[in-house]
DNA sequence: GGCTACATTGAGCGCCTGGTCAATACTCTC
DNA sequence: GAGAGTATTGACCAGGCGCTCAATGTAGCC
């Protein structure tokens, strides 16, 4: 007994949105064709029918996760400061950004581990982490040509990889014990590393 | 027909070594108590016997990769060297052993995302992240007492975060792209962040 | 040699999974 | 209103999983 229909591919549209919503709960682990077509309000083929197989619900899942988290750039509203001061307040931002994004972090990062073992998903998100570390490239190459003798044999795109690493780390602490995880303390440290001056002046600025 | 019998607890050693074996081969999703069974050349049973549950062995697991991996509190052949250097080298020799062992990081990292759905495992990654910390606060703290003006509000336990952090950041690199992770760039940019001369003396000599 | 205690086996159970498919109800066209 | 095409259903299948357990071989003891 067949339920009404839905035109065009709005259904399909539904259900990646249930599957994104049990993903986010239950994590790729709880992410099964039943559960998601519960979730739906639908019939556990009708998945199989809009996305084939599993593999490809993962993979539709795995792109919206893509484009709604990892880029997101708003990189706005802060073009008087100096370079070094700009790059460090964007890694703040991202990483201010992590504990209100808890369960899409930890989402990603079960994206991250099924990447080693899947060759699919492994090309999608070594691609986003690529577009990740470029889109810091022109932050990087600004702080260094601003302090060239600071930063002797350092290119532009070693210290995007340094800087975004810095930030995986992180996610990986907020998705693992978020209590803990200290965000002042944590960019405080990382200002007194990378600033050469105390950072009371402009941690409060902002 | 049963087999040989073999005394002590020596059987329950070598299937927790068949299930060391099969995990950093096939990771936590291919650990099926079948697997390990196959792999130690016992009846599926046995693993039951020795250890419970499928729960049990990989708590068993658990243990022995924490001990044999996180902790190896090495750190000799640099009494010489000023603090911050010490610091510096103690994470870098962390950082280029992640290669090497790769499969055992990566099921480390396995583990580490099942501690954020599971509270058994979630405690001993926590303690055990915990004690990588307290084991760089030493480090940390002679570090900032040699230069108490470059570090102002730097605690010698956020700076031990900071540095862990970063190191379990470049595990997620080397697990997911072990040959684009470029070693060398990234401790030298490191260095270049945190010392403030040429590092070009001391690299080849560190 | 028999007895006891126990390590070991492997068939089997129940459950859940991804996936298939014939049946069916809906929508659109004419 | 008849017909066509398609979106939708749910029962069903095979396979793998964790786990159980009666049966059985082995080792030590008297």
């Amino acid at each position: 007994m067949p339920g009404p229909k839905v035109p065009e591919d709005q259904r399909r549209e539904e259900v990646l949105a249930a599957a994104y919503r049990v993903a986010t709960r239950d994590r790729l682990g709880g992410l099964t064709t039943r559960a998601v077509a519960k979730e739906a309000g639908v019939s556990n083929g009708l998945v199989f029918f809009h996305f084939v197989s599993r593999e490809g619900l993962v993979l539709a899942l795995l792109d919206r996760l893509l484009v709604t988290t990892v880029l997101a750039p708003d990189r706005a509203g802060m073009e008087e400061a100096s370079p070094v001061m700009r790059l460090l307040r964007t890694i703040e931002r991202d990483v201010e950004g992590l504990p209100v994004n808890r369960d899409r972090v930890a989402l990603l990062i079960d994206f991250w581990v099924m990447g080693t073992q899947h060759a699919e998903v492994q090309t999608r998100i070594r691609k986003a982490l690529s577009d990740y570390r470029e889109a810091y490239v022109p932050l990087t190459s600004a702080a260094i040509k601003s302090e060239p003798e600071r930063y002797p044999g350092v290119t532009p795109e070693s210290l995007a990889a340094v800087a975004t690493g810095f930030i995986e780390g992180c996610s990986l602490q907020v998705v693992m014990d978020p209590e803990r995880f200290d965000v002042v303390a944590y960019l405080s440290t990382l200002r007194a590393l990378v600033l050469h001056e105390p950072p009371s002046t402009a941690r409060t600025a902002g």
